[in-house]
DNA sequence: CTGGATCCTAAACGATACTG
DNA sequence: CAGTATCGTTTAGGATCCAG
């Protein structure tokens, strides 16, 4: 596979589309994203129930992933009119492809724990 | 989905196993591995073959890469004892389930880069 | 060619205080 | 409760120099 990620179309601004394209794997390649959107594939949530779910999150980071995803369309905020608010938040349908693809690294996570943690104490044995 | 990705068997220690899946998740989203990964996809790359494909990644950081990927077991180091010396990277088998999720991500990067630009312009339009 | 070590800057992040 | 703003710290990461 290449690195190139871009649509290289006749026309199309190629050096455009694959500075683009390195933005959006840099918005994903996130670690809070990541967990967000993991989160999120439960259903719709509100933000302090994502506060206490995403384990370590801090109030900055979660409002700052969250404002991002929204702007990039892959999570819907719908604020309550109640006094103390109340806001909700739910993958959009493209958001939900990408939990697709977010289930697909916790699996391999999941899959390959055992043998990361042997291959690094093997590695690390291998310096003494 | 749940934001635990350890093991969570009955006698484990299930907060070690969930330290180690994040910091698991932490080496996987991050743009320099996805990247790296992403390129050994063609086959097995020489160091500076590596450092030519990936744009815009520094000596620093590929050596870094290379150097955690090898630990995790991810990726083999092999060196030629030529003068100068020859050093190529391959992935290993599970390195190349990795690669399958990163494929993954490039995809639906690829395939949603217009959405989430539509999107973008969209949202910072509501701004004015 | 590959790669380690060091310095230094810019960015990420957490803690905290404040608002509707 | 949800969100913004500020401050101070930590970290990532680039540039550079040296070595086998």
């Amino acid at each position: 596979m290449s690195t190139q990620v871009g649509t290289a179309d006749a026309h199309g601004d190629v050096t455009h589309a694959n500075s683009v394209a390195r933005e959006v794997i840099d918005r994903i390649a996130d670690r809070w994203v990541l967990l967000v959107i993991s989160a999120l594939g439960d259903g719709t949530l509100r933000y302090s129930q994502l506060r206490t779910r995403i384990d370590g999150i801090s109030h900055k980071m979660l409002t700052r992933t969250l404002r991002n995803l929204e702007r990039d369309g892959l999570i819907a905020r719908h604020v309550h009119p109640t006094s103390p608010p109340q806001v909700d938040y739910t993958l959009t349908p493209p958001g939900r492809t990408l939990l697709r693809t977010v289930s697909g690294i916790c699996h391999w996570t999941r899959d390959h724990l055992d043998h990361i943690e042997t291959a690094r104490r093997a590695y690390d044995a291998k310096l003494s």
